[in-house]
Parts: C-alpha cells; structure tokens; sequence
DNA sequence: TAGTGGTCTAGACCACAAA
DNA sequence: TTGTGGTCTAGACCACTAT
C-alpha cells in the first residue's frame, strides 16, 4: 500500500484523462461515485482531487448535475493566476533572456520596505530581456534576496531562474501578489522592446513569497503592448 | 439548533474578527483545535471555513506553524480575483454611471461565437462611462442576453448593474474569463475618458458565466491608465 | 517532544437537478 | 424519484515546526 498523498496524484491523473478527452462526450467528469470505485479511493480524496482541479480552473461544479470540464487557458495568452515562469508558458516556443545585467548589491532604502528586509541586505539585481522566438516580449527587472538565493550567474539567469529556484535551491515557493497597470515605456525600454518612446506597455509588478510567507522576489516587468496577452479566472460567488 | 451552513457563517466571522485586528499580536488565527472549541463545531468546519479564508487570499498555511494573515488587497487597486462590481471596489467613494447608449437587439454574428448562442438571440447592449469621485475611469461595453436578464434600463444602468443581477433578478453568478492587455486608445474612447487618442489604456475583457456554466454577458472595458491599477494573488504551488 | 496543520477513513444526511 | 454534489460527524495517523 502507498503511503504518499493519494488525492494530487488522483488529481494529475484526472487531469491527464481530460486533456486526452476522455470526458469530451458528456463534457463532465465521472460522478464522484464511480471515481471512488474506479481508484479504490474514499469520497475525502475524490472530492480533494476535485477540488485541486477547481482551483485551477479545469472544471467546474453544477451541484446535483456533474462537475464540468472548463477551459483554464486562452490560445496565446500568458497564465496570471498560476505563475511557472516564462518558459512554462510557451511550451512549443523557443523562450531566450538576454542577461542585461547582474549584480550582487545592498538591496537599497527604495526597496527595503518592499522586501521587508534591511537596506543593508545583500541582494542579486537580475535585468533580463525575455524573447520568444526571437522577438523582444519583456523587459525584467528582479530583485533576489541572497538569504534565501545563495548563489545565481548569467549562465543560470539566461535560462529559466523559475526552474532554478524550485529544481536545483528546492525552494519551496507559495504566493504572489501583483500588480498590473498600463504605462507609457520610456525611451531606455522602448529601445530594448523595439518600440518607441511612449508608446504603451503593460508593467506587471511581482512579490513573490515562499510557502512559509517570507518574501524573496520583487520583480517588474514591462511587456509589449502588442504581443502580451494575459488570460485569468475570476470567482463570482 | 441552526441547520444551516455553518462554515461560510464561521469564515464570516473569522473575517470579521481578522478585520478588527484581533490576530494582529501574533499574526496568525487560533489554531484549528481551538477554533474548534471556541465555536463547538468539528474540524471538518473549521478547515472549511479557513479553506474559504485561503482561496480569497486573506490567510495563508504554514503546516507545523499556523494560519498566518495576509493581506489580500493593495491601497488604489482594483481586485482582479473576486469581480462584485465596480461599486463594491470603492467603499469610501462615489461611483457613477453615465449611460451612453441602452438598447435591446440580436447579438448578431461577430458575439454569438463568443456567448455561445445564435445570432438571431436578443440582448442588451449598453456603453457606459464609469465615473468615481465624478473623474472618469472606464468605458466599458457590455452585452447582456435577454435570456438570462429579461429586464434593464437606463435607470438601473445608472447605477450597478452587477447588484441588480444579484439582488432583483437573484442570478446565481458563478466565475469569469479575463484577458488584459495594454493598447491605444482611439479617439471616441479618449474623448470619453478625457485623453487623447493614441495614449495608453488597459484593455479587460470578461467572459461572465453563470453557477451553471451559461455564460450570459460579454464584455470590454477600457481603463484610463492613469487611474486604473489591478492587484491580484497567484498560487506559486 | 509537544504543537499544529495535512491526509485519510467510513459513515450520515441535505440540497439541487434532471427525468 | 433518482442521481449528484454539498455539508457534517468522529474519529485516526502523518508531516512539519518550534522548543
């Protein structure tokens, strides 16, 4: 008998069997019943699985009718509500950073407040120009806390940080809050992106905090107004 | 003894008892065996309740540790997560409508698409000027089928539609799509929002759906970028 | 080692939808 | 009326944190 948690692993593997369309016919998952019979599960994991996929918009319930299959992504929109980093985004495309800068610094008076840390506190300042094939989407510019990111180069910084923090750190991120509003770019990131001065761009700003709450990331990014959709679910109850 | 939903009712309260800075001291809510003895209800409640707490960003888990607060919205932000209408997202200020255009017609080729029904399905179009503290703050159109909203007019467009669909008609509203982008603003929404076309603007885009899954409005609303700033949570998990 | 949240079992009854 | 998801009880043991 398996002693590992059984309801995400359930979740992953209903997930898999919505994404081969095996519930395109009726457009809703088997009854929590029959997935009770069909893993040798309890109702407690069934519903935990289900709950996972609600979460992150697969489905969606209709009680005393089913729980129905939804669409949590959009054709050629970036994901806002469950953030892999960039390169989780394009799964077919080539996504490449130009490492503008990187520099291990004091994280600064303008910044401490944000971090909730110290001024003194040592941080690396990544600036990074993202391409998807090729073409200029986004200027970066993040702020690590060296506390909790001992070490990071360009050659780390040109691929996919994201993946290094979580795969090689094993750091256990939680949430993130954003902030998301259009702006005028100026003449340094008009440059960088291909635009012109003041022409628009949608500035996304990140904290980003591990699972225990402590923050870790300050990010800004500016996107190309015309090449950056962004796709998002809401909850109306 | 009441039998009705205790967990929403104790998530309410547990609301209300964060709001008042109760848990400011520590930072974190009792723990789930004395929540448990303080309102005599089980586990299973309590974690349902603090599970409601969760999703709408007001508390985070740190197993082992506790349930920490944390803030679930940003000073001079619209929330991007939980849609009640523009009124609910200014509770100090004056929130105004000026109806642009009101009428009832078939939803024709370009929308039925998008709302999912045919193009001979009658609904109501209507622009509006949204207005707070009497400064103009976004355009929005929104197409609303009949099928779901037998009634609107002018009067009830003045204020929130959002609040009439819930409290007179008694929808069950259930989630939303949202796709955001930056762009220009031509000149029929500049001169509404008192810019000048070509400036920035961000762009929302709402696919609204009922608990049921019918979705019955469409809608885009063009913000004024100086104004207009999103704050949002993602899930890092 | 004690405290705290996470997972799981095996039931029961309620609320809503569809036939 | 039957099917289906929603709420609830009363336990048990596991995993992680803090001391």
């Amino acid at each position: 008998m398996t002693r590992t948690v059984q309801y995400r692993e359930l979740a992953h593997v209903i997930k898999q069997s919505i994404d081969d369309g095996q519930f395109r016919l009726t457009g809703k998952l088997p009854t929590e019943d029959n997935l009770m019979k069909l893993y040798g599960v309890t109702r407690y994991c069934v519903r935990n699985a289900v709950a996972v996929l609600q979460e992150s918009g697969d489905v969606y319930p209709v009680q005393g009718s089913g729980m129905f299959v939804r669409e949590n992504k959009r054709e050629g929109c970036l994901s806002l509500g469950q953030t892999r980093g960039l390169s989780a985004e394009f799964p077919g495309k080539t996504v490449q950073s130009t490492v503008l800068s990187l520099e291990l610094e004091p994280v600064g008076d303008a910044l401490a407040s944000r971090l909730k840390c110290k001024a003194s506190d040592m941080a690396y300042n990544v600036q990074r120009l993202r391409l998807v094939d090729g073409l200029p989407l986004a200027l970066e510019r993040s702020t690590y806390l060296k506390r909790f990111i001992p070490y990071l180069s360009e050659e780390i910084a040109q691929g996919s940080i994201w993946e290094y923090l979580r795969n090689d750190l094993g750091l256990n991120t939680g949430f993130a809050d954003k902030v998301l509003y259009a702006d005028r770019l100026s003449s340094a990131e008009a440059e960088a992106l291909g635009l012109n001065a003041g022409d628009p761009c949608l500035v996304v700003e990140d904290d980003v905090y591990l699972a225990n709450g402590e923050m870790f990331d300050a990010s800004r990014v500016v996107y190309h107004y015309e090449r950056a959709k962004f796709f998002t679910l809401a909850d109306l109850k």
